[in-house]
DNA sequence: CGAGGCATGTAATACGTTACATGATTTC
DNA sequence: GAAATCATGTAACGTATTACATGCCTCG
């Protein structure tokens, strides 16, 4: 079936297995990367939060506060781990979207090592296929117009990017006792 | 306003002013970028013609062809031309979505010379302050988990090559005549 | 002779945005 | 005292996906 776009449905499911927040946490937290993956307005995101509540898949526990509005923060439940597991074991099809992958990378890591590098690898090989790919474009060119040859240079120039990325980052997860970034990581699942 | 996913329709309406087009070479034209900005299925595709059909945006010529499918060729018209310069005009949203970059890049450049400059320059300045950006919550870090933390990397990789691809594109469209890429540009609007 | 590409389309549904609505607190 | 941030939510609308439906041709 190869699911990629799913919506935010299981991102926002994904992200609250760090730990609990609330609709408001989690917008803040995606402004940051609203460049790669968009951040959801408040009209879709927080019915999403109530449609999760809806299939038991979190938990809410409202907050008041005196002198500031009130906060309901949400956490995932055992049963909401479970589908998140099942989404997220799925496969990714091999032309989707860049924001596809960036949004697995964010959730993948809080699951296991393992599953981590295992994405990992399966993304280099799919770019680097892809980067194949539009190397043979590039070369069997003319009669394309300069958009095309643009964004086409663009294409390439951002899945070189990513190979190395890729590569330098792997690298690290697999040593990860002398570098600085994967700490928590060191003690596996 | 600022416009940005302003969906599929500006796009396929801007892909006419290449050449005239069926739907199902559109589709054939985007599944090459469909990596960096989706491409539509046609259960939208379809539909989002015969709506620029039926506002007057593009006309059609049916070509039967014996033995094969017939081919429906969409043309962009005047009136579809100037409404797609109005939204060309539109200013970009600064965490707009990378894709959206993409598909006006693509646009873009089949208008005009001193717009496709325009774009790329404001774009670069757009990049540098999204980069840092991400440089300082980078900065801010800990209490930050992996996930996280590899998508800010990500992110990093991602602007400093969009940088960098920006700043040798200028330069190569700024003197087009020694270089083999910028041809038909040289001629302007 | 079946799979996949060519070529078009419709209908049901899911997903997401914009605009609206409320209200207190902090910052300029 | 106006604007931005915090914090939640609903309703109307637009946009896209999936699944369905059709039919011929080509390649293995």
């Amino acid at each position: 079936m190869t699911t990629s776009t799913v919506s935010f449905r299981y991102f926002i499911l994904g992200l609250l297995t760090q730990q609990p927040m609330s609709g408001y946490d989690i917008k803040r937290l995606l402004k940051g990367f609203s460049w790669l993956i968009g951040s959801p307005s408040f009209g879709s995101l927080y019915p999403t939060l109530h449609a999760l509540l809806k299939d038991d898949l979190v938990t809410v526990e409202i907050v008041p506060r005196e002198g500031k509005p009130q906060r309901k923060i949400y956490s995932i439940t055992e049963a909401g781990r479970q589908v998140l597991q099942e989404w997220i074991d799925q496969p990714v099809a091999s032309d989707a979207p860049l924001k596809a992958f960036v949004m697995r990378l964010i959730l993948a890591s809080n699951f296991s090592y393992d599953g981590l590098i295992a994405y990992l690898q399966q993304r280099r090989s799919q770019v680097a296929a892809h980067h194949a790919t539009l190397k043979q474009i590039a070369e069997a060119l003319d009669e394309m117009d300069l958009g095309q040859r643009l964004a086409l240079g663009y294409g390439l120039a951002i899945a070189a990017t990513e190979l190395a990325w890729l590569d330098s980052t792997l690298d690290r997860l697999s040593r990860p006792l002398q570098q600085p970034l994967p700490m928590e990581i060191a003690q596996g699942d």
